[in-house]
RNA sequence: GCCGCCUUAGCUCAGUUGGUUAGAGCGCUAGAUUGUGGAUCUAGAGGUCCUCGGUUCGAGCCCGAGAGGUGGUACCA
């Protein structure tokens, strides 16, 4: 089998479904921490639901048989019934209380994290696979509820390792949005939606590029006509008041004042309302005007947002390798879903959450040149000799029964290649016990973080291996006490 | 989905008006150094020039189709 014919599969990872080595495992695992421990401060319980939920419950993009897999990974189970991969947590947040509702603490306070997958075009910072770290409230309608979430949000951020002005919360209630296109005649949900749609890529088209779509379309540079929704120019000048409005730059209270001004309709005065409750709820909690700020601008893609809206947009400006700007967009959003319970239940139950894109986050936090701590090697036992190799497993196990990373060599190579390994797993030190040592009872340490340090200065040879800088010899008794020191210098 | 650009060694790329055996840097392996990381020097391994078809005496180069990648746009629960 060993032919022309034998076939060889490409090795290579699915597009999208990248791997993730130590480092950004680790970098994801402290956002993950980080803010776990925010929500768990709040008084949210942690909740793990699995990675498949029936198709149905997923909600109206459930999968047909002509295309079971726009936009989710999905399958069909021996009963023929269709399963999918989750494309977010909330969706399964909703299946879970609606299925436990009646032994629920109500209101229901749970947070998840998790991997979530969606079968979509690829780009930078957007995967097919990815993890998010959400926290939602069900089963309250009031607005201190989403005051919580954007706060915790706000903390959250912080936690993370953004600092203040890094990134920031932005704001906004569907009713606002709704109220205005009421008011101005906009009727029909598809020129609803196609409203909202034009006015999410303001802040990428700028108004000329949203009048457009608004009106008769938008011939893109690229050649692409995009049907706009035909709005008359009294109700286009409306909507360019409000945004101009909301796209200014100012403190919530004053942002609430300059907005009472339009005519929003009922709708638009209850969504001012909303805004203000969890403006002062906001204040009473301590969330500076500098993290979350109202910004009537905000549309948010998903269908299901009935109220307050939250974007967490990342300030920090992010290169890629060949030093061009790149744009993350947001690294979490979320808001006010009162009816993605019903859908299952019939009843009406109230919801606000939030949602963190961690692998989003971290892969932006890499870009913005964030450097993550050096992941630390183990301590490398030289493999000398063949018989003294239980020798070496001994001296493993002592370093590791002092908690100290350790491993014994067990490539088949000589002392010069072992060496390079210990240095490139940036192991703090290699353990050296040959036969001198091995007739003396002693061990030999090279401070391999100390030669590091030292190597850049030497440019001869003979001198750096006659010198052997930060090596020393002593009792094998003294070899743990000897590493934990080395250890905590490089600390 | 639509539009543009790109595809040559593990990586980044060069490759003359179409002309014999396709190159460089970095990386990798080995040696100089029988028990020592860096630098240097030496040697070595590594290629269906994305695929298929066409033009031609002759194609990495020209033409066509397809695939993959990438950027924009559309969609994004």
């Amino acid at each position: 089998m060993t032919d022309d014919q034998t076939f060889r599969p490409e090795a290579r990872a699915p597009k999208g479904f990248g791997d993730r080595r130590a480092s950004d495992l680790a970098a994801e695992r402290a956002i993950i921490d980080a803010v776990s421990k925010v929500y768990e401060r709040y008084g949210f319980e942690a909740l793990s639901t699995s990675a498949f939920e029936y198709a149905d419950a997923l909600g109206k993009f459930l999968p047909d048989s002509e295309r079971p897999n726009a936009g989710v990974f999905a399958l069909q189970d021996d009963d023929e019934q269709w399963m999918a991969l989750r494309y977010d947590l909330t969706a399964p947040l909703a299946r879970f209380a609606a299925e436990n509702w009646q032994t629920l603490p109500k209101p229901f306070r749970r947070y998840a994290f998790g991997t979530v997958w969606r079968n979509e075009k690829v780009g930078p910072g957007r995967f097919r696979e990815f993890t998010q770290c959400d926290a939602d409230t069900v089963g309250s309608a009031r607005p201190e509820a989403d005051a919580e979430i954007i706060a915790m949000a706000a903390e959250g951020l912080a936690a993370a390792g953004l600092n203040p002005g890094q990134a920031v919360l932005k704001i906004n209630s569907r009713k606002l949005l709704d109220g205005l296109m009421a008011a101005q005649g906009v009727g029909s949900d598809v020129q609803k939606l196609i409203v909202l749609r034009a006015l999410d890529k303001f802040d990428r088209l700028g108004w000329e590029g949203v009048r457009l779509l608004l009106g008769e379309g938008r011939l893109d540079e690229s050649g692409d006509f995009t049907k706009g929704a035909g709005l008359k120019g009294a109700a286009i000048d409306a909507i360019k008041a409000f945004m101009d409005t909301a796209s200014a730059e100012r403190p919530r209270g004053d942002m609430l004042n300059a907005l009472a001004n339009l005519s929003l309709g009922a709708l638009g005065e209850e969504g001012l309302s909303d805004l203000a409750a969890i403006d002062a709820a906001l204040k009473s909690m301590g969330v500076s005007e500098g993290a979350a700020k109202l910004d009537p601008s905000v549309v948010r893609g998903l269908e299901y947002y009935t109220g307050a809206v939250f974007e967490a947009e990342l300030l920090l400006s992010t290169t890629d390798e060949k030093g061009q700007q790149v744009r993350f967009g947001s690294i979490g959003g979320g808001g006010r879903y009162d009816g993605l319970v019903a859908r299952f239940t019939g009843e009406a139950v109230p919801a606000t959450g939030f949602s963190f894109g961690v692998s989003r986050l971290a892969s932006a936090l890499r870009a913005a040149g964030r450097e993550q701590a050096a992941l630390r090697g183990p301590v490398v036992i030289i493999a000398f000799d063949n018989e003294a190799m239980p020798d070496y497993f001994a001296v493993a196990a002592e370093l590791r029964a002092a908690g100290i990373p350790a491993e014994v060599y067990l490539g088949t190579s000589g002392m010069r290649p072992q060496m390079k390994y210990a240095d490139r797993r940036l192991s703090p030190c290699a353990v050296i016990i040959g036969e001198d040592e091995r007739a003396a009872g002693t061990v030999t340490l090279k401070d391999l973080d100390l030669g590091r340090a030292l190597a850049e200065g030497v440019k001869d040879s003979e001198t750096w291996r006659a010198e052997r800088p930060g090596q020393q010899t002593l009792p094998r008794t003294q070899l743990v006490a000897a590493v934990r020191a080395i250890l905590d210098a490089g600390k």
